[in-house]
Order: C-alpha cells, then structure tokens, then sequence
DNA sequence: ATCATTTCTTGATTTCAATCAAGATTTTTT
DNA sequence: AAAAAATCTTGATTGAAATCAAGAAATGAT
C-alpha cells in the first residue's frame, strides 16, 4: 500500500487502456496470472532452439530480441522497454522451439505469463481477448514498417530516425548495441555520429 | 454444382482448416460474408492516404504490397499470391488512411470482407475468431523472420532464398519486381543471376 | 512481318559500408 | 589511484552495390 493519497495506476492497466476499454474488475482477474520474474543484465531469457514458456510485460529495463545468422552474425531485430511485451508466439502457443534469441540488456523485471494461464485469460476474460486482438493488429502493423524501413533506408537515415523517434535509446544503450540494432558495424556508427551531429 | 463425383474443397475452407479445426457448418455461415471481387494487372488496391475497406482472401492471381519513401522509391515488402490473405488491419479496422499501397501484379480475383462483416464473423463464428487468432501469430513470426532475413542477409543470400522458397515467382514475374521486393536494382538482379545459374 | 516499346544485360565508374589496424577514451576492478 | 578491460574513434584499404550509359533481347501492337 502507497503513503500517497492517489494510487499510482500499475502500468500494465496503463497499457491495457490504452488500447482498450479495459475495466479495474477485470484487471483483478487478470493481474494474478501472472507471476513477476527478474533477469540479470546480459542474461538470456531463451535462446534459439528453446521452447519459449512465458509471454512477457516489461515492468523495468529492456530487452533485445536477435537472430544468429549461418555466419555467426547477431543481428537484434529490436528492442523493447518497460511498457511493453516481448516474447515469441509462435514457439510459445505450439511448445515448439524458437530461432529467436531473447536477452535482458539491463537488470529487468517482468509480468511473465504462461501458456495454460493465456489460455484461461482469453477464454475467460472477453476483453483480454479483444485487447490481444488489437494488439496483434497494432504489432504487424509495426512490423510491416519496420520491415519497411530496413529495407529502404540507408544507415544515416535509420540512424536519424532512432534520434527521432527513440532518442532515450542513444543514452541507455551501449553503441555497439545500437550498432547491432541499426545494422552497421561500431565503426560505421561512430562515423555516421560524426556526420550527424556536426549539423 | 460440378459434374465430377467428388467436390473441389473450396480455397479458403482449405486455408481455414490448415490452421485450425474448421467444421464445414461454420464456413457455410462464413462464406456469404465475403464478396467477391476482381482488379486488372497493376491496378492498385488502394494506395497510401486510402482507407482500407476490405480484407482481402486471393483466389486467383497475386499482389504485392509496398512503401515508396522520401524520395520517391518504392519498395516492396512482401508479394501474397492465391490461397493467401492480404490488406492492412489497422487502417481496415481504425478506419485510418494506410501508408502502405496495394498492387495486382496480374489479373486477380478475391474473397473480400468489410469490417461490420468481420465483426459479425468474430462475433458469431467462435472458431472464425479462434483461426484469426492463430494467423496472427503466424504473421507475427514471419514478419519478424523477414526482417532478420531483410537486415541480415546479402542480396545473393536473398536471392537464393527466394530461389528456394519461391521458384514459381521467379516464372510468374518480371525481373523489375523481384528486384524491388529483394530490394535491388534490376541491373543487380541481373548480376546475381549470371552468378548463381553458373553454379 | 515490321516497328515500337518494354525488359534485360553488360561495362565503366562512383559511392558507401565493411574490414583491418591502431590508438584514444571511458568504465570497471583491485 | 593505478591497472585492466571494455568501448569508442579515426585512418587506410577493400569490396560490393548503385549509378550512369549503351546495347541486346523479348514482347506487344499495327
């Protein structure tokens, strides 16, 4: 319990109306499926080849989702902060293994949901359900974009549209990581820096 | 009716059953909701600033989706032939103007459904829901495997990728689009063909 | 069948990021 | 505070795709 006269609004019922109309008494029902878990920095939270066993909300900290090409090659396909899920679906729902990697970039803790407790959300809570819809909806529309930009833009663009966009990134992350996350290598990062701040 | 003794199993309730356990009941009630329709060879669906006002089943034929950029270039992100959905959730259901654009590639005809059918579908046929549901995490993961594929790969590694998983689109279109879906110039496409047909 | 248009190929040059290599700066450890 | 490790910067070189430019081949139209 808070000393505070206003109780601060969890941040997972933030989110949650923020895409829906998502009501308190339903929250309740919700908030005890999941089980809160923390990771280490650098940690991984699965690794390709691993069944993924829980969905995730991001309660604090980030984290980066990547790939591990035939040449050994990480290439991160993003990275997400509190406020938001990560995961992987589709080794999630079937119990089959993933080719995603998923690591903890600072100390983290997580809402983690497992299979049998989504299950039970869905069916038993119609508005969960609607706002998962809409959420998917959102994400493929985010992914299509994403998709979009990778494949368009040159690193000097992609790099500004970072600055744009997720400037707070710029000072939480390391540069290799940001490197790694824009698809350069540190040199060419440090280059494009140059290039782009001198304006 | 047919002639022949035994019924060709419709396009879509294939694709339905593909992913879920759809009864032939439950599609005689979902079918009637789709109308068809057809576009001519480089008609656009809709373009960006368009409100999307149907989702879309291919029966024949196929499409390809794409951005065009600051300057002007387009790129095209994926291309979806028959037996495949296609359109822009979140412009169709928020009613929104897309910033995606929609071309037939050739003479095409598909199952389309506006958004009041679709939210009687989702309302009406639990298992319609149940399937969406199911397609929306395949999406997920593919999206996310195509934006590995599109910032980890070269285009030599893209091209015999395709080469692989797609060797009808390479018969099926001109040079020009693979270019613009592989994300290359034409002259490049060129290159990596004489390369690799070497071999 | 011929002409016109579209599409594809090939060559030369330019541009830009990767790579290799070394040094500078920052952070962490002791 | 000093030493060690990690991270970032800068320079030189290499490599690969874009661009520019011209032909060749294929397709479509009359």
């Amino acid at each position: 319990m808070q000393t505070t006269t206003v109780m601060e609004k969890h941040p997972l019922l933030k989110e949650l109306q923020s895409k829906h109309d998502f009501s308190e008494a339903d929250f309740e029902k919700l908030l005890p499926l999941y089980e809160e878990r923390s990771y280490k920095k650098n940690e991984m939270v699965f690794k390709a080849g691993d069944v993924v066993k829980y969905v995730f909300f991001i309660l604090q900290g980030c984290f980066r989702q990547f790939y591990i090409n035939a040449n050994g090659t990480e290439r991160t396909i993003y990275i997400m902060e509190e406020g938001r899920w990560t995961g992987e679906s589709l080794s999630f729902l079937n119990e089959l293994p993933t080719n995603m990697n998923l690591q903890a970039l600072e100390d983290c803790t997580v809402l983690a949901m497992t299979k049998s407790n989504m299950e039970f959300a869905l069916r038993n809570i119609p508005e969960y359900a609607m706002y998962h819809m809409k959420n998917h909806h959102r994400m493929i529309a985010w992914l299509k974009e994403q998709l979009g930009a990778a494949v368009t833009e040159k690193p000097d663009e992609l790099y500004r549209r970072l600055v744009k966009e997720k400037p707070h990134l710029l000072q939480r992350l390391p540069q290799y990581e940001i490197a790694k996350y824009l698809g350069v290598t540190p040199e060419t990062l440090s280059r494009i820096r140059k290039r782009n701040t001198k304006l």
